[in-house]
RNA sequence: GCGAAAGUGGCGGAAUUGGCAGACGCACCAGACUUAGGAUCUGGCGGGUAAAACCGUGAGGGUUCGAGUCCCUCCUUUCGCACCA
């Protein structure tokens, strides 16, 4: 209620006023809705050129899921990205700044279910608010390209890639266990789950399910994506460091160990007669003392089928590792494990040592099998000790000193750069000449072979849901797996299904979907009724926007050649290795495709901080949220988007205050007053006299300041909030020029000069109030490429500088000196001041610095 | 446990290279204009003092003529990774 009051009023103005009349006041509501009109008019005002002989930049902001309302977020990432947009545009860039729509995905069904609405009419609905938000904001996107993903004319590509996956084996299908989330009611990939909780329910516990499902060989490019991290310099060392972390390579060898059972056993199960271990220390194997697996490993399957008190001690451990995963402490929980009784052949001295079975070995990593070497190892070092096993040393450091070397270290000693003992011909030789030997002698003896394992994935696809791109594959009882041609693409998503989150696919319900005609034989087949990941969408719609209507591929590689690499992407870092290393993919898909020729998509990445209230971040369950329409509404879309950027460096949290952006609202209030009050009709000619008043002199030199700061900032560092902390200070300087204005101590011409600046300053963080006043100067070419003002360095310069005098490190005073003057003339001044004397009263000067410039210390005894 | 970033007034934050700590804004205080102020303008605003001195950038050490900034130890917060063999 008090809200309403508060901005109903400030609408109206008030009738009268001290010094600001009711034509001084600034009405963001009215001078906006007549610029956002304007601009409607006009929807060509943002299109990037084609065939322009221009530089290029693409700029981009990461597309939303259409929730159905921006957030503060939202507000944030595109107010950079808008003034980033705007400024390159200022310098004579052919920018290209779109926008679109991440469609797809479960919201939709969920609302479906909740409001009875079908998820296209609700996503539509959605898009249709947030484009009216966006507009009302003032971003400058290029609608003419906007993407929507669940349009078939977009998802028909998504398709089509899948076919040419599946032509090169990049998508296949198998069974395994995957991801389940019990309330998204679907699977989820590796890199969605995350503590082993679900991406969009951080406090439901994902299960693991067999499936039969669709993956992509994301794991073919393991190598190649972590290389090229290395290019990505553009990159915050953040999300390089995240994506290194996940795909986590790790060379090593694989070495069979053959089961021994002993005389009074009868054969071998299912799982075989060989563990195969994986190891990345195969110099230390001469100090392996037993034999460590996954409690989900197969042979112990073939172990437990025989023993039922073994089985029934795995199937404890394998609980165990589940509550683990699930409460995301995997890692803290207590080593433990259970001797199977047998035994197994160590191929490099024929020991035999026993096979147990640990709750720390993970299946899904390596071959869910490990020798464990207690000397080396910190973790098998626990598991011995707790389980009396044998501890061998097999490593001793070396060092300078050769006494030093002959010392046992403690163990564990787990270091790489020591020497082998007690390994037969391998001893005396350096660990990493013993990993080099051991692996030829194994890979010899075909009892081993040097290898790479990943912990990155390949990428399941498959999704139990509606509202996502069918994935256009058909099963024939004759044929088998049958991909759909792509003449008959696209597969459409059929409407009127009805959507629950139990029993599968809501596609399976859908006979008219699911029966198909083999393209093969003719006869029947059953349609693939699973649809992609959603994340498959946003893997290469940025490539969309440069070719948004082509109607017979993807999008047209020369002219994806002309604008990418991205230029700058923007966004948070929540993405860092979802939706940021599957694009990185499908880029290196397309182009062994032969589509594009670029390596990466993107060159330059930012991701920006969240938005943060009263210390936490908005949520609806926290009751926190600042709505942008309220925002917008009671101070206007300039109001919320330049205080978006001046709370705090665009990279950091941003702590969002109701008062603060109340200080914006004056501060543009501010600058419209002064322009009301100080912008006259322009004068026939307008140059501006060389020699200016000593008050004239000092606004432009604070005008060139200002705009080198902005110009730097925007090259550098992007801290907008002092870019605009520098043009209030300009403004400033102005209203203390008042005075001076009236008195004509400061030329009309110049003045006016000043105040283009000023617009042309403001154009990218507050564009409506910059299209006002660049109108109330009479100004008739376009702001949104009138050229970016340029400084002078030598107008910026001080005639005179404040030097700080120091006596023994202590500031003692400060005196003024012409900015040329010297060392000597400025040692001179300082002794003469009256308080540097009393300083240094009765003592010697004994040294002296001088930083040109910047300040005079005095070291005195 | 490992790794990264951060810690500065009542608050958000400045200080880009070791060189005047606290720009700019908020809040607050005072004055002006006013019937009125939640508008606007002007001034004040780290602690301390009558004024100075002096103290002050998470804590403690160090390097330096000089440290918010560099080095060492520690504390706190946030983020990432975490039985990865």
């Amino acid at each position: 209620m008090a809200i309403q009051e508060k901005s109903a009023r400030a609408e109206v103005g008030h009738p009268e006023g001290g010094r600001s009349g009711p034509d001084e006041r600034y009405n963001a509501q009215i001078v906006e809705s007549k610029w956002s009109a304007r601009w409607q008019q006009d929807p060509s005002r943002y299109a990037a050129e084609r065939d322009s002989s221009k530089k290029k930049y693409y700029v981009l902001e990461m597309l939303p899921y259409p929730s159905g309302a921006l957030h503060m977020g939202h507000v944030r990432n595109y107010s950079i990205g808008d003034a980033l947009a705007r400024y390159m545009w200022m310098n004579g860039y052919n920018v290209l700044h779109p926008m679109g729509w991440d469609s797809f995905g479960l919201p939709a069904e969920n609302a479906a279910i909740s409001n009875n609405t079908p998820p296209r009419e609700w996503t539509l609905r959605n898009i249709a608010s947030m484009k009216a938000q966006m507009k009302r904001l003032g971003f400058a996107y290029d609608w003419s390209r906007e993407v929507t993903t669940c349009f078939s004319e977009y998802y028909r590509w998504n398709q089509w890639f899948f076919l040419k996956l599946y032509e090169r084996g990049l998508a296949y299908r198998k069974k395994s266990k995957v991801n389940w989330c019990p309330k998204c009611a679907t699977v989820l990939a590796n890199e969605q789950v995350v503590n082993g909780c679900c991406w969009r329910h951080e406090d439901t516990p994902v299960e693991q399910r067999e499936l039969e499902q669709w993956f992509l060989r994301i794991t073919k490019y393991a190598d190649e994506l972590l290389r090229d991290l290395d290019k990505l310099v553009g990159w915050p060392e953040k999300v390089r460091t995240m994506q290194r972390n996940w795909i986590n390579r790790s060379e090593g060898v694989l070495v069979d160990f053959k089961l021994d059972y002993g005389p009074s056993h009868h054969g071998f199960g299912p799982a075989g007669s060989t563990i195969t271990v994986f190891t990345t220390r195969i110099d230390t194997i001469f100090g392996a003392t037993s034999i460590q697996l996954a409690p989900e490993h197969p042979i112990v399957a073939d172990l437990a089928a025989q023993n039922p008190d073994l089985r029934s001690k795995v199937d404890h451990l394998i609980a165990e590792q589940r509550r683990a995963r699930e409460s995301g402490d995997i890692g803290e929980i207590e080593k433990h494990g259970v001797p199977t009784g047998r035994y197994a052949i160590n191929p490099f001295n024929n020991e035999r040592i026993p096979v147990w079975v640990a709750n720390y070995i993970l299946m899904d990593y390596g071959t869910g099998a490990i020798m464990s070497v207690p000397a080396h190892d910190e973790r098998d070092y626990d598991f011995a000790r707790k389980y009396k096993l044998e501890i061998r040393l097999v490593i001793l450091p070396i060092s300078n000193d050769p006494e030093e070397t002959m010392t046992e270290p403690p163990v564990p000693f787990v270091a790489h750069d020591g020497m082998v003992i007690n390994s037969g011909m391998y001893s005396g030789m350096s660990c990493a000449e013993a990993v080099k030997k051991m692996t030829a002698y194994a890979e010899q003896k075909g009892i081993g072979r040097a290898t790479v394992t990943y912990r990155l994935k390949d990428w399941g696809i498959s999704r139990q849901r509606y509202w996502g791109t069918p994935i256009p594959m058909l099963y024939c009882e004759k044929d088998g797996i049958v991909p759909v041609p792509e003449k008959d693409l696209p597969v459409i998503l059929p409407e009127n299904v009805e959507i629950t989150l139990t029993g599968g696919s809501p596609l399976l319900r859908v006979p008219e979907f699911v029966n198909a005609t083999c393209p093969k034989c003719g006869g029947p087949a059953r349609r693939e009724t699973d649809t992609m990941d959603t994340f498959v969408d946003s893997s290469w719609y940025f490539y969309r926007y440069t070719d948004a209507h082509n109607d017979r591929a993807p999008f047209d590689g020369r002219v994806a050649d002309y604008w990418f690499p991205i230029d700058q992407y923007i966004g948070g870092v929540e993405h860092a290795i979802l939706h940021l290393i599957y694009s990185r993919f499908w880029t290196k898909f397309m182009r062994d495709l032969g589509m594009i020729r670029n390596d990466e998509p993107v060159e330059r990445l930012f991701t920006q901080g969240m938005v943060i209230k009263d210390g936490a971040k908005m949520s609806k369950s926290l009751g926190n949220i600042v709505s942008p329409d309220e925002m917008v509404a009671r101070y206007g879309a300039d109001a919320a988007r330049l205080y978006s950027l001046f709370a705090a460096p665009p990279d950091r949290d941003l702590d969002w205050q109701d008062s603060g952006i109340e200080g914006i609202q004056r501060f543009l209030g501010r600058v419209y007053r002064f322009f009301v009050r100080n912008t006259q009709a322009r004068t026939g000619r307008e140059t501006v006299a060389p020699a200016l008043d000593p008050e004239a002199r000092a606004i432009q030199r604070k005008m060139h300041q200002t705009i080198k700061r902005v110009s730097d900032d925007f090259q550098g560092r992007w801290h907008f909030n002092t870019c605009i902390s520098a043009i209030m200070e300009l403004v400033n300087a102005l209203y203390g020029a008042e005075e001076a204005i009236a008195k004509n101590a400061i030329p009309k011409p110049f003045l006016r000069q000043v105040q283009r600046n000023i617009v042309l300053l403001l154009a990218p963080f507050a564009p409506y109030l910059a299209h006002e006043l660049w109108e109330m100067l009479g100004e008739s070419s376009t702001l949104l490429t009138a050229p970016w003002p340029k400084f002078d360095a030598e107008l910026a310069k001080e005639e005179e500088i404040e030097i700080p005098v120091q006596v023994n490190g202590k500031l003692r005073s400060r005196i003024v000196v012409p900015a040329a003057a010297n060392e000597e003339f400025v040692l001179e001044r300082a002794l003469a001041d009256e308080k540097v004397q009393a300083a240094i009263a009765g003592k010697k000067i004994v040294k002296r610095i001088y930083v040109p410039g910047k300040m005079l210390n005095l070291v005195v005894k």
